[in-house]
DNA sequence: TAAAACTGGATTGTCGACAATTTATCGCCA
DNA sequence: TGGCGATAAATTGTCGACAATCCAGTTTTA
């Protein structure tokens, strides 16, 4: 249901998303070295254009780099997961804010019609409230907002990294029922344009899903 | 004051921050072209270096790239100008929390001197209260967060953004004096530990001087 | 013996040339 | 005359080769 409007024009861009899509899921380890040559055979692409892809990461926080010496994927720590959560409260929060204010009726329309049926399907029992559902609502949120820097910091730089840790930590379908009514009420909230509570609902949610994973993992 | 831990060690380190520097002082106009070649001739280096540099600038926001048609140097508006606070309260709002929670007794001492020396100055009428001091503030304060992902995105992202608007649209010393009041509290709420507070100050201390900047430019 | 200096191997940084795509120019035709 | 299509010029994307830097192992020296 998420429109990918990303789509690979150049070599680079294959390149960039492939690469990407490889640390994600962990077919490349975290904190492995990357190998410019290694990379450029595997790929079947000039070392140009794996520089350029790797320099991509490292503005999408995914890899980092040192001069001369070279490229490392990040590694995931509980502490970089808070610092994550803490950077997503502020700035969803914000977009939430912002959604309240800017989202069109329509939009809203739709956002509801969409959670609505994903509650059918989950009160059927058909599905559970899964990942898909829970970004695919965040996106929403983070696109309502209409605020080119929120957007472009949220979906190309932070939530790769979200799902990196989602995939590679093993939580796929946290906290299903719970998520979902905390969903309604945000929505509840852009609906009646109250600003001020849909932020404070999104920062809660988010507090929320962190103590979740923090439980999970007992920190 | 401020610590320049930014230093370029290879040739595309020094493209890219003097480019930037020319982009942000408007020595390269806004809106305009940046061609490849053009800009290797005029910095004496390959133009695999300019295209790192333009990539970087990207990643900065600071200009914006299509594939195979070229970069441009970002335009200012007064709507950018709004998104670009609102981020600014997002992310800056909670680093004055996490610096609340994060920042060493001695890190905090070494603020209040700080500010105490700025006031003495301004007291004793020798100087303003200028933009460089209100820079050094708000730089301790993300610094005082211990947020890898909040520093980077707002040293190495944000804040050039935000200066490119204050030299461009000329607006250097700014509500100096109610600044300064609004700089105490806050500081003295991260003196008490007090993260809610702290970000509340900070949030709203952003809010006016975007409504400061806002009436300059007779919106 | 331990520390400093050297050397070899490998990796990253930089360059100029070629290929692919876009944009501008000109001629053609309805 | 106005718009459409083909060709030419210019710009970006990609490539392989060379130069500079780092790292490890070895040798030299105090």
């Amino acid at each position: 249901m998420t429109f990918f409007t990303e789509q690979p024009v150049t070599a680079a861009d294959k390149t960039f998303f492939q690469l990407r899509k490889d640390i994600v899921e962990g077919d490349v380890a975290a904190g492995s070295k990357l190998s410019e040559t290694e990379l450029s055979t595997k790929y079947a692409v000039s070392r140009a254009v794996v520089r350029e892809a790797i320099n991509r990461l490292e503005a999408s926080h995914l890899v980092e780099r040192k001069a001369n010496v070279g490229a490392r994927v990040v590694t995931l720590t509980p502490e970089g997961l808070v610092e994550l959560y803490q950077v997503r409260e502020s700035l969803e929060g914000m977009a939430a804010r912002l959604a309240a204010q800017n989202m069109t009726d329509h939009e809203i329309a739709d956002l509801q019609a969409l959670l609505n049926s994903h509650f059918d399907k989950v009160q059927s029992g058909l599905t559970y409230y899964q990942e898909a559902g829970d970004v695919d609502f965040h996106y929403r949120i983070i696109l309502g907002s209409k605020n080119k820097h929120l957007i472009s910091m949220l979906t190309d730089g932070i939530y790769h990294l979200v799902r990196m840790y989602r995939v590679q930590l093993g939580m796929s379908g946290p906290r299903v029922t719970t998520a979902f009514d905390e969903h309604k009420h945000i929505v509840q909230a852009i609906c009646n344009r109250d600003a001020e509570l849909a932020e404070m609902l999104m920062r809660r949610h988010i507090l929320y899903s962190k103590s979740s994973i923090e439980n999970k993992l007992n920190l």
